[in-house]
RNA sequence: GGAGGAGUGGCCGAGCGGUCUAAGGCAGCGGACUUGAAAUCCGCCGUGUCCGCAAGGGCACCGAGGGUUCGAAUCCCUCCUCCUCCGCCA
């Protein structure tokens, strides 16, 4: 069923018809739906009627009561029949609608790049210069090969414990984790998100209402057997859920939120050198930022996430680069997406640490969240926008941290705004029990 | 985990088969009175959706979903949430 609704591989150059297409059959499903809400309305109407009818027949002559209650019973169950099928037949037709709706993807800001490959991505900047390990006389060791040296990550108790993929933090790596969820959630705060922990599971419906889905073949979710709730993937899903069908004051925009949260993702399928070690794991800790706001401020807002995520790694003094992510790697909600970038010296490459999305109005719709928009008269709620920004993932943001603070010695230095809650300039040696 | 109780408009709260077009109160908005304010009085005061240029009208919503009935906020079933007590536990 509406196979016709799914781009093609070559889309960009289908894109215009398939939306054409899209838009036509989206309207003939809806009128269909209209057409049997009218009828279904009307009969309603009737059946209103029918019992009101009833009320008044004590008013008639005696005589007249019985046989006018039998005719008013014999039509109101005709008219639930009627009605009973009529509602089957709506109900469908608005199923149908809907899930064609809901496989439309948000629209795509007119400045993000189009294109389906990482090289499609626009590099905005670069923002600090990597270290000159030549001139320092050594060549970087990646994340795993440092970590493992100092005794910091054991992922065979992980394997052993929990599967592949999972970890155990270990000595000072504990403190850095920790420091950094301070270090960014001092951050959050200052700029004036309301800071939360939140559940680390929620419903399917939750997840839904975000744009995830949840129990695919190849879904990035892990869900709970015999239950409806699955593991987050990140506190956005929390975060975004919290205001779910609420009507917000205008006053109240921008809503600004900072989640804790643990992560768990499948990371279904993924393998090879971009797995290694701590940078893809199946469970992780991130400070994620969360906006609810006007359609009006959505864009600023956006660049605001960017800009505090930006703070953060300036603060670690790690080198990164910032893309426009090209159209075809946004995925269904995100109408505009930034990721960072950190120049990761062990394998010679940048690798992600940061993303921020703007979703516009796409989880709002589906999560019904709107507010009631200042001004005289009575003006009709209209939906939020919804935005969510990386402040920091800590996996990813030790795998940076490590590569890039790691010294000659074998050593790694702490960064200095983490030094406070690390207690210690730099990391190692370390004397091996 | 066990045993009870409860979910009604922004909030409190009545209603427990047809008179619900959901009482009453609080908060809010507009007005009268007042130099101004308070107090008092009068009026307004949910959401969604459909038809309509509009005025207006229809339909749905009393935690969610099913059911019984000509007719359900009201009766029955399932689920969710909250409260009380017991048990267990960080």
């Amino acid at each position: 069923m509406f196979e016709d609704l799914a781009p093609g591989a070559d889309a960009d150059s289908a894109g215009a018809d398939w939306a054409a297409q899209t838009v036509a059959r989206l309207v003939d499903l809806d009128a269909a739906y209209l057409g049997l809400l009218r009828r279904q309305d009307e009969l309603r109407q009737q059946q209103n009627q029918t019992s009101a009818a009833m009320k008044s027949v004590g008013s008639l002559p005696k005589d007249q009561q019985a046989a006018e209650r039998a005719r008013l019973i014999e039509q109101g169950k005709q008219l639930r029949t009627d009605e009973r099928s009529l509602v089957d037949q709506t109900e469908a037709a608005l199923r149908a609608r809907d899930e064609a709706w809901a496989r439309v993807p948000n629209l795509t800001h007119a400045e993000t790049p189009r294109g389906r490959t990482d090289d499609d991505h626009r590099e905005l900047r670069r923002v600090g210069t990597p270290r000159d390990f030549a001139a320092e006389g050594f060549t970087p060791r990646d994340h795993l090969a440092v970590a493992e040296s100092l005794d910091l990550v054991d992922f065979e108790a992980g394997a052993r414990v929990a599967g592949q993929k999972f970890y155990y933090l270990k000595h000072e790596a504990v403190l850095l984790d920790l420091a950094l969820q301070h270090f960014a959630l001092g951050v959050a705060a200052r700029h004036g998100f309301a800071l939360h922990t939140t559940p680390d599971l929620a419903r399917e419906e939750i997840l839904r209402g975000l744009g995830f889905q949840p129990r695919g073949e190849s879904s990035q979710i892990y869900s709970v057997a015999d239950s409806d709730l699955c593991l987050v993937g990140t506190a956005e899903i929390t975060l975004g859920g919290m205001l779910a069908d609420a009507i917000l004051e205008e006053e109240q925009l921008p809503l600004l939120l900072a989640g804790l949260s643990h992560c768990f993702r499948t990371e279904a399928g993924s393998a090879g050198q971009e797995s290694k070690g701590l940078y893809r794991v199946h469970q992780f800790t991130k400070v994620e930022l969360f906006a609810f706001t006007t359609p009006e401020q959505s864009e600023t807002m956006h660049a605001r996430l960017l800009a505090i995520e930006e703070e953060i790694f300036q603060a670690l003094k790690i080198p990164y680069r910032v893309l426009d992510i090209a159209s075809g790697d946004l995925g269904g909600p995100a109408f505009r997406k930034f990721d960072l970038e950190a120049w990761m010296p062990g394998r010679g490459a940048h690798g992600e640490i940061t993303s921020t999305s703007n979703c516009t109005d796409y989880q709002a719709r589906r999560l019904r969240i709107r507010y009631r928009p200042g001004g005289d008269g009575k003006p009709k709620p209209r939906h939020v926008h919804m935005l969510n920004g990386t402040a920091v993932a800590t996996s990813r943001a030790l795998v940076a941290i490590l590569e890039n603070y790691q010294q000659q010695d074998g050593t790694v230095a702490v960064p200095e705004v983490l030094q406070p809650l690390v207690g210690k300039p730099v990391i190692g040696p370390r004397r091996r029990a």
